[in-house]
DNA sequence: TTGTCAACTGACCGAATGTTCGGTAAACAC
DNA sequence: GTGTTTACCGAACATTCGGTCAGTTGACAA
């Protein structure tokens, strides 16, 4: 029998409380002492069920980078206007943000100080190309403002996008759907009347 | 004499290559070794110009406080339709930002994690707020499409200017007035033709 | 009743951390 | 030349770090 299995932690649990200490305090500002006063256990404790602190953070960056991997891969099978496929995936990032709120959070603030947090930086910049590719065709096809260079909107873009990590709190402000669809309005057609 | 005063640091340089080392391994992920290392000198010779680590980041973050604060308090004397105000408002934003780039990307990135931390987060809440409130007066007043919440606005606005910290690199990119042109155009009228 | 095993604890390790301290070489002041 | 100041070094400090390991506990199976 499996059910209920008493009180106890996992490797699951264990990394979704890791992660939100992560946002917390940011990675490095975490000690081990941290995550085990947040799990309610002793540090020990913490080995039992996951290898060592960088590979809490290697999983929870691979569960940010696999979704947004999931879309580009989704994504590179589209046709269609590139102005439309842009769309698409912005409010597909916009899902996936919020759907891996607190791992994407963790992965826009990776500077690259591990092999294993570079290792995210790359497989994040196959993300960043990708988009700014989309963006560039979606302007040689004259869907994009011509006085605007592409590079600088992608980059706006996703700055307004991945902004989202730092304000939004699930339950409040509505649902990931309109929340997709105000950015969408308000990048796309412009804040004012 | 004064002229040249041979080789050597002072409080100004150590502060501003502590910022630099700062922003490239995060606050917490840099030793003052790291720093020592970076300025050429052993660790103790740091503690003869500055009192320590976390100085070090209460003055940085001051000089991006001081920077927000100063547009704070120029455009409170300000009268105008809302909507001109706040355009000008992202305008002198990404003027302080790019002029003080190091210092607002490390203020960008605060966690709160001490009491100087804190105080940086309460001092830049104040900028928020002002900003938050400058957006509800231009909705007030029609100037922004109503579909769309003037706390999002806010929000989205804003991280499109803060991203600016993410990959502004000086002398790239175009000059600072140019930057502000492109930002005002996309966010304000739409990235779309 | 005994044995097994998952899930821990507590004591500990070596390395790294931020900071202090005693000393010192070179430049300057007189 | 003598004393003082400036800018630093090298060693040491207490503390904290990530991580290890032998042992304990309590639920459950036989």
């Amino acid at each position: 029998m499996e059910r209920e299995r008493k009180r106890g932690h996992d490797p699951e649990s264990v990394l979704a409380v890791a992660v939100r200490v992560f946002n917390e305090r940011g990675y490095d500002g975490t000690s081990m002492e941290d995550l085990a006063r947040a799990l309610g256990v002793t540090k020990s404790a913490i080995y039992y069920h996951v290898p060592g602190k960088e590979q809490l953070l290697a999983r929870a960056l691979d569960r940010a980078l696999d979704g947004l991997t999931a879309l580009v891969v989704d994504e590179r099978a589209a046709s269609g206007p590139a102005i439309e496929r842009l769309e698409r995936v912005v409010r597909q990032s916009v899902r996936i943000l919020v759907e891996r709120l607190p791992y994407v959070t963790l992965l826009l603030r990776v500077r690259g100080n591990s092999a294993t947090e570079q290792r995210a930086l790359e497989r994040r910049r196959e993300f960043d190309a990708f988009v700014s590719h989309l963006v560039k065709e979606a302007a040689a096809e004259g869907s994009i403002r011509p006085d605007l260079d592409p590079a600088l909107v992608t980059r706006l873009l996703f700055g307004a996008v991945n902004s989202i990590t730092e304000w939004y709190r699930p339950g409040r402000g509505g649902s990931p759907g309109e929340l997709a669809d105000a950015l969408v309005a308000m990048t796309f057609g412009g804040l004012r009347v």
